[in-house]
DNA sequence: CACCTTCCTGCAAACGGTTCGCAACAACCG
DNA sequence: CGGTTGTTGCGAACCGTTTGCAGGAAGGTG
């Protein structure tokens, strides 16, 4: 995943909704998409300052509000901070650990089936659909 | 649902982890227990002062916490506040319009079975599931 | 390329939900 | 009923997030 197409996916997406294209708003998309897993804004916010030391917590939290707007990133709430990720079509399970506190991702097919079974049973018309299961790792380091 | 045994439930489980029954906790189970729709902390407080004027915030949250400790409440965290309600055996699917900001519960057999499949497949031990579903109520007030 | 407009940014202060420390209080035990 | 200790109310601290503002940079225009 070479980041150059990354990088003018990003331009195309900015300027398609009349955004302009920023260090920050690079810097961050950066950062992002470098991410394994979830990062909490104040992991972006320290890793986006050592590539430019000039980047603000608040801007990096008006730029991963307007990628969420945008469709680019991911917000979740998890704990009791708000993480990110880039954004990906896949249905979202997320295995929380209690104890690592990692979040990881699984790929469950019933996730189809209950969306499925959401659109058609409920009087309620569906957007986003978020497991979050709680538990921990089989193999837990901790 | 008569309240009394409902409170006897309650100095039961205080009890039986050796914690004391209290004014506090008891007027907090009945706000809780009374609620049809999942509350936040404000609200809770809110309802028990106007029962007993002496019940502060912070005996609040603290109670709310030992009663999800204890598996008689459950706390989500939906939007940018945490909420709690009673706790219940059913799966949980809550789904949370996005115009009146009303969450409503789904008896979804779907995650059943999504259960089923990460207890197999998944390298880790699940123990809750809680899916959010984005959208809005198909005869939504606004 | 220079200029102008408008959008973004950094900063610092405000905010809102939640937690904490402490002294007074009240449950429960004997 | 008196002693012990868990709980409470209070207020201040906390921490993630948001906001107002003035200066700065992006990008269109001539």
């Amino acid at each position: 995943m070479p980041l150059a197409w990354r990088a003018v996916d990003l331009e195309d997406a900015l300027r398609a909704g009349g955004h302009r294209v920023t260090t920050a708003r690079r810097v961050v998309w950066e950062v992002l998409s470098e991410a394994h897993d979830h990062v909490s804004a104040a992991e972006v916010a320290e890793r986006a300052h050592r590539r430019d030391a000039g980047i603000n917590v608040s801007s990096v939290y008006r730029t991963l509000a307007l990628f969420t707007e945008l469709g680019l990133a991911r917000e979740s709430r998890l704990g009791d901070e708000a993480t990110w990720e880039p954004a990906h079509g896949d249905a979202v399970v997320h295995l929380v650990c209690e104890r690592c506190g990692r979040v990881l991702h699984h790929p469950a097919t019933a996730v189809d089936a209950l969306r499925r079974q959401l659109d058609d049973d409920a009087d309620f018309v569906v957007d986003t659909v978020d497991v979050r299961v709680t538990g921990h790792c089989r193999r837990c380091p901790r």
